[in-house]
DNA sequence: GGATTTATGTCAACAGTCCTGACATATTTT
DNA sequence: AAAATATGTCAGGACTGTTGACATAAATCC
């Protein structure tokens, strides 16, 4: 399906075209919003967006490795470094050496963490359910496949290829 | 529409909360990347995302005040004040005088700001462009109709209430 | 078993971007 | 003439990302 571009690509070059400049700025404004309820939590706990995506990951995938989070994270490990030890310090995360390779530092969330965490996750949870009961049935798809489909090959690799169909469970 | 929410919101609340949980990490992944084309090619000038933004409205803007753009970007005079000198330093961006109000400066991109611009904005079109032919063609609405309910209403209104339908043009 | 690699941590310095607070200038409005 | 508005700038602080250099402990290789 993906090798018949030309034909396709060139007779909806203009609206594609118009509809992919606009979709610029729908990125801008709905990422910015989205993280934003966010970081009004962040902000009275003297946390940054940084804590925000480490607790976040760690919280999701308990037990990760610092060399695992750094593969999702995409950044240095001395910038992790700084964020880890500040969540660590705080009491928000734990570490525990593994039990396979006692090189590994196992990364948990505290009790409190897992607190912050929920109320974090809640605020765009939020605002996610509210927006895919706003738009109709199909959008909430419609969105995934396009987010799928910007995100690198690799990064979409993370993601479970098809989500159950939550349209059935509604009448449930 | 949205005035009887208890019903269908308890009804279908699980697979929501599942898809929305989901949709935290697509925004989280799909953005990154989506930044990502660009911030390659702003490293070749040694420009920042602050640059971009800045650059970006008003090159969709031309003749825009320092204060609506600083409402666009909800950010700082201050911080605008230091990415917008680079930007004129360097000739991307000029400054006229307001006709009807002279305490105004009007920002306008250069030919050569156009140009930096023109390679930016092309970066990001083929990523969208690619995402929406890989998605099936109700995927670009419903992509669209989930990112502008996620943003505030202020941000919502910069954008026309409908796209104009596109599909419909693929056969012309 | 010694050499090498791997996982992690840390110190130091620098850059980009955002913030707050304080002032300054020119122009418009009251 | 006084007050408000649009813009600009100086100073300093916070967060987050980078590079480069080292250090330690544990696993792996030969």
């Amino acid at each position: 399906m993906s090798d018949l571009p030309t034909t396709s690509t060139t007779l909806s070059a203009a609206p594609l075209d118009a509809a992919a400049l606009e979709a610029i700025e729908l990125m801008f404004f709905a990422y910015r919003d989205f993280t934003d309820v966010a970081d009004r939590i962040l902000e009275e706990h003297d946390l940054g967006r940084a804590h925000h995506r480490a607790l976040y990951f760690i919280g999701t995938n308990g037990g990760i490795t610092v060399g695992h989070l750094l593969d999702i994270l995409n950044i240095t490990k001395q910038s992790l470094s700084r964020v880890l030890r500040r969540l660590i310090d705080i009491g928000l995360v734990e570490q525990k050496v593994g039990s396979s390779d006692r090189r590994q530092r196992l990364l948990l969330v505290s009790a409190e963490g897992q607190g912050l965490l929920d109320e974090l996750i809640d605020a765009q949870r939020v605002l996610l359910v509210q927006a895919f009961e706003n738009a109709n049935a199909d959008s909430l798809d419609g969105f995934r496949q396009v987010m799928l489909s910007i995100m690198t090959e690799e990064d979409r690799q993370r993601f479970e290829p098809v989500i159950k169909d939550w349209t059935t469970d509604r009448a449930a």
